[in-house]
RNA sequence: GGCCCCAUCGUUUAGUCGGUCAGGACACGGCCCUUUCAAGGCCGGAAUACGGGUUCGAGUCCCGUUGGGGUCACCA
């Protein structure tokens, strides 16, 4: 069996967008699995739709992720170059090949007439759509003829005018297609250069590529590839189109709406192996239940037969759970790494992060989730409601609270060993010696020392992590505002 | 509109050659645990778009209907 080669061809128009990373995820874990070539072109043909610095957001984005490809403008290869507008100079020549083979023609329609042809159809009520084959029997001394004399000319390609023209998808099947669907489309633009479709097929070709991975919207127009391929002798890839990641029922995911896209996520604090590994699974999915994995793990078990054919909705709730089972995995250093600029970004004054680990990974689904977790420890609100002191299960309300924190007060100011075992050993005797449950003696130092019922950690974790003098000032001015009432 | 493709819980999916209560995950609800909120554990509600066939038996095969997507450029 041949060497396995697969592409990711993107243009460099803007952001990455997930179901473009997607592609690009597919078409390296077919590389990986089957120990081949994973390849990088740049299709950069369209001028008008470049942006500056797209191509670096594609270099970014797929190193970020570890998916490196093994041929592509940077790194070079045997088959380049990489960057389809270094590769125009070449396309003429195999359009003149296809003309000597009897598969493609000169045609010297201007566009005046066609849009008349257009026009006419249109009027006479018929479905406006092909190109009517004007120039398909020009005799070969009126083609010269027109030639010599400088006139324009494009390059079609010759459809079959009968049969069906097949191709078979490995997630599709075999497809079938009447050839009288088919257009004669245009393969050399009158400037020379090749259309899209055109450079593509060749480009592959030459490029040796093995297995063709892209968006079904490509289905349609797979027929007319696998037509050049056959008219050029070439030996014809595997195909395998993949249905779109939805925005909705009804729409694409796309950058043009605004939608979010794979910066976009990071920006907000998921991370880059967790939006991988959802995609993975947005479309596809592997044989047992296990929905987390190394990247290892990926390439050992990826099989592109098993990716679905129907169009699937971006689900940015299961993005968070696989997110969140992402942090919950990680070891309490690498959370710290990953967390403290999310942490530091609403607290200023120096605090021990480590006590707080334990209880703020599993309290954070994505890392944007941080900041009104840890604000309290600079900025408390003081006007919280004082309702917060009630709570059913503990039985607290306004008055036991002033109660409990009373009887907090002095012991935590005798407390000398600030530790998380420290604090907690000297406040949860209290709860016995008053003959009363835990919750109802420390759910209501929580309250006094964050000013909301949502914090990373018990009351007396909170202490240890604001300090002693803080948590003596909170808990003063909480006995002050429930006494007041 | 022509052509092509698709159709299982709200979402994502399993269901390989038709044959065990249509399984998992997310979300949702409940319970347990508990120094808050989470996390975790247990339990629960929730789907084969519709109509016809073929068959002893269909989510699975065939036809139709409906719904949805894609595509019909000298764009990529």
């Amino acid at each position: 069996m041949s060497e396995v080669r697969t592409r990711f061809a993107p243009s460099p128009t803007g952001y990455m967008h997930v179901g473009n990373l997607r592609t690009a995820l597919y078409a390296y874990l077919t590389a990986r699995h089957e120990n081949g070539t994973f390849i990088l072109r740049i299709e950069d043909t369209d001028q008008e739709r470049l942006v500056d610095g797209a191509v670096d957001i594609i270099y970014d984005t797929l190193k970020e992720n570890g998916m490196t490809w093994d041929e592509g403008p940077d790194v070079g290869g045997d088959y380049g170059p990489y960057v389809q507008s270094e590769r125009m100079g070449i396309f003429k020549d195999y359009a003149l090949q296809l003309v000597e083979k009897g598969s493609a023609y000169y045609c010297f329609c201007t566009e005046e007439r066609l849009a008349a042809v257009r026009e006419e159809m249109k009027a006479a009520g018929e479905t406006v759509g092909k190109y009517d084959g004007h120039c398909r029997n020009l005799s070969k001394e009126e083609v010269e003829r027109r030639l010599a004399a400088g006139e324009p000319y494009v390059i079609r390609q010759k459809m079959p005018t009968e049969g069906v023209v097949a191709f078979d998808d490995l997630v599709y099947g075999h497809i079938e297609v009447d050839a009288s669907e088919l257009e004669d489309q245009i393969l050399l633009k009158s400037d020379g250069m090749p259309t899209y479709n055109f450079a593509n097929v060749v480009d592959d070709h030459l490029m040796k590529i093995s297995h063709v991975i892209r968006g079904n919207e490509y289905l349609s127009s797979a027929p007319k590839y696998n037509l050049l391929y056959e008219a050029f002798g070439w030996e014809k890839p595997v195909y395998i189109h993949c249905p779109p990641v939805m925005k909705d029922a009804h729409s694409k995911l796309s950058k043009r709406n605004g939608d979010a896209s794979y910066q976009d996520l990071v920006k907000q604090g998921y991370l880059s192996a967790a939006i991988v590994n959802y995609l993975l699974l947005l479309g596809w999915s592997p044989k047992g239940d296990k929905e987390i994995f190394t990247r290892e793990e990926m390439i050992e078990m990826w099989n592109p037969a098993w990716i679905n054919k129907s169009p699937a909705i971006f689900d940015i709730q299961k993005l968070r759970a696989i997110n969140a089972g992402y942090i919950n995995r990680m070891s309490d250093e690498e959370f710290t790494e990953i967390a403290r600029p999310w942490i530091e970004s609403v607290v200023k004054s120096p605090i021990e992060l480590s006590p707080l680990v334990a209880n703020l990974k599993p309290r954070c689904e994505i890392l944007s989730d941080l900041p009104e977790r840890v604000m309290f420890i600079d900025h408390m609100n003081e006007d919280y409601d004082l309702a917060f002191y009630r709570n059913k299960k503990f039985k607290t309300d306004e008055s036991t609270s002033l109660t409990a924190l009373k009887a907090l007060e002095p012991v935590l100011e005798g407390t000398t060993d600030w530790t998380r075992e420290g604090v907690y050993n000297a406040c949860a005797p209290i709860a016995q010696e008053m003959g009363v449950k835990g919750g109802w003696l420390l759910y209501p130092l929580g309250i006094a020392l964050a000013g909301t019922q949502a914090t990373p950690g018990g009351g007396t974790d909170l202490a240890v992590v604001i300090g002693k003098e803080r948590t003596l000032e909170r808990v003063r001015k909480a006995i002050a505002r429930l006494s007041a009432l």
